[in-house]
RNA sequence: GGCCCCAUGGUCAAGCGGCUAAGACGUCGCCCUCUCAAGGCGAAAUCAGGGGUUCGAUUCCCCUUGGGGCUACCA
């Protein structure tokens, strides 16, 4: 795995947004290249035309670019081997199939989809493996010219060699090997011209010089046909490497049902992409020490392939939680603040502008240590915006109808007329001498405090909350509470 | 159905012939504490089953079972 410059790429089909597997998959490859100094291709695998597009495309690069994984060579940038976009590579593949078929390595199939449906059926009735027969595969000129003057559209098939075995040296799971009788003459070009994916991933990474394939375990059993095409043309093929899959809760392959399971998703959450990366490294990877948070830096110094696991990983958003929630405490106060913002604006708790901005940064400062992403931020600040509220439940407002309750609200709103700045230490003086003259136990003290200024019976720390509230806020919540208690 | 991959706690996993089988998430308990968290400490919890090989198997081989993938003119 240690050998020299690697030249690796990640080549998805623009049909989606950016899966959370896919993900995984750049990161791995990215890591590869950094760690080798050597390049980091992004291709596009668009060969289905039916449902490739533009958006998916642009959806995919956005969050390829939010998790910092930027490509030295690809789409947008350009670079020796392009055009990187494989239905701009049109002619070149026609090229390789030229050849193929000069050779008689391939052949022009005319069979309809109708036949084809029957052979596969009239195969499963018999329990044998379907697949294409090779009806085609000796069709005289005469033949092919009779199709032909049907209006038949030949698509082009590639002659598998019989009694071959076809192995694969693995990087992650060793040799491989496949029996050449068990896979059908496939189809490389279709009959609209365009390739398909196990012909033009071929080609591609032969021609893009790609020395390394890493991608996900579901193509394993497509790297034969590869090898196949690569033999065909004369072609050194690169080295694979193939990752298990991330399985959702119920050990079935990632889909909708299990939640989240596009990297935008997780960006809309308030993930961050350091978190949701060293989440991701550590699905099918890890390394032997204990540590368990990375930044990006650290994953490309220690990783590598060796460490890569065979067994598929379920995807545990408990972790990722955990993880995220580490990578949110290393944010600087400025940092928090901009991943806050959205969400802050987006909940309906405050509108753009209401606020000064350096209250506001401390505000959110505050909930750092007890989120996990974004998105629960808001309920965490909540009570720093909200000057009126009701009571979480009876409980809460038993709190306030205790005997010793007012007369601790009179003390309290005494103490913060007559206070100078509102500092921690100063609430905390402050507080400490509400308990001494009320004679009363901390906690009976405490809780009506924090009952009127939130309705809450939890919250952060007074000296945290009663400082950031101010004098003014402070007095008109106390007002407000004591109507609604006579109310 | 055929082919291929995989198998250590609930989850991620270390282990690479001899260990009291790491660590993390989660769970539970205790401490801290005005509350909720966070934090600290601690606990419960794993080698799928059966055969071999070997002085000795979690580790190597085979079978079974289980899970997953592929079997398209999808990628």
């Amino acid at each position: 795995m240690h050998d020299g410059q690697m030249r690796v790429r990640f080549a998805p089909s623009p049909t989606g947004p950016l899966h959370i597997g896919g993900a995984r998959s750049a990161l791995f490859n990215w890591l590869l290249a950094k760690a080798s100094g050597g390049k980091f291709v992004l291709r596009v695998e668009d060969t289905d035309l039916e449902r490739s597009s533009r958006e998916s495309e642009e959806d995919i690069k956005n969050a390829l670019r939010w998790l910092g994984l930027g490509w030295d060579e690809g789409i947008d940038v350009g670079g020796p081997h392009g055009p990187y976009r494989q239905t701009e590579r049109l002619g070149i593949y026609r090229e390789y199939t030229q050849k193929l078929l000069d050779s008689g390595k391939a052949y022009h199939c005319y069979c309809t989809d109708e036949e084809l449906e029957e052979e596969r059926r009239s195969l499963s009735e018999k329990h044998q493996m379907p697949r294409y027969m090779g009806k085609c595969r000796d069709l005289s000129e005469a033949d092919e010219e009779k199709y032909r003057e049907q209006g038949r559209k030949p698509a082009i098939r590639f002659r598998v060699p019989a009694d071959q075995e076809v192995v694969v040296n693995d990087l992650v799971r060793g040799q491989v090997v496949f029996d050449s009788n068990g896979i059908g003459d496939f189809v490389i070009v279709k009959s609209d011209g365009v390739p398909t994916y196990n012909y033009a991933v071929a080609i591609d990474d032969a021609l893009m010089k790609i020395t390394h394939v890493v991608r996900g375990e579901e193509h394993l059993s497509n790297t034969p046909r590869q090898v196949l095409v690569y033999e065909g043309l004369g072609i050194q093929p690169p080295k694979f490497g193939h990752v298990s899959l991330i399985l959702g809760k119920d050990r079935s392959k990632m889909s909708k049902r299990h939640g989240a399971t596009s990297v935008e998703q997780y960006k809309k959450q308030g993930y961050l992409p350091s978190g949701l990366l060293n989440f991701l490294a550590l699905l099918g990877w890890s390394h032997s020490g204990e540590q368990e948070i990375f930044t990006l830096d650290e994953l490309v110094k220690i990783f590598s392939l060796d460490h890569a696991a065979k067994n598929p990983a379920v995807f545990d958003v408990d972790k990722l939680n955990w993880i995220n929630a580490q990578h949110v405490r290393k944010l600087s106060d400025e940092a928090l603040f901009e991943m806050a913002l959205p969400h802050l604006l987006g909940s309906g708790l405050m509108l753009e502008g209401a606020h000064e901005r350096s209250w506001l940064v401390k505000v959110v400062a505050t909930a750092r240590d007890h989120i996990s992403y974004g998105a629960e931020i808001p309920k965490h600040v909540e009570i720093y915006f909200k000057d009126e509220f009701s009571f979480e439940n009876e409980e809460t407002e038993a709190v306030l109808r205790e005997e010793s309750a007012a007369g601790v609200l009179d003390l309290f709103e005494e103490k913060i007329k007559k206070a100078g700045e509102l500092t921690a230490e100063s609430v905390q003086a402050l507080l400490k001498g509400l308990v001494k003259e009320s004679g009363l136990p901390g906690k009976k003290v405490y809780m009506p405090v924090r009952v009127a200024l939130s309705g809450q019976i939890h919250g952060p720390e007074m000296t945290l909350l009663i400082p950031l509230l101010g004098g003014q806020k402070i007095l008109k919540r106390l007002e407000y509470v004591r109507g609604k208690l006579k109310g």
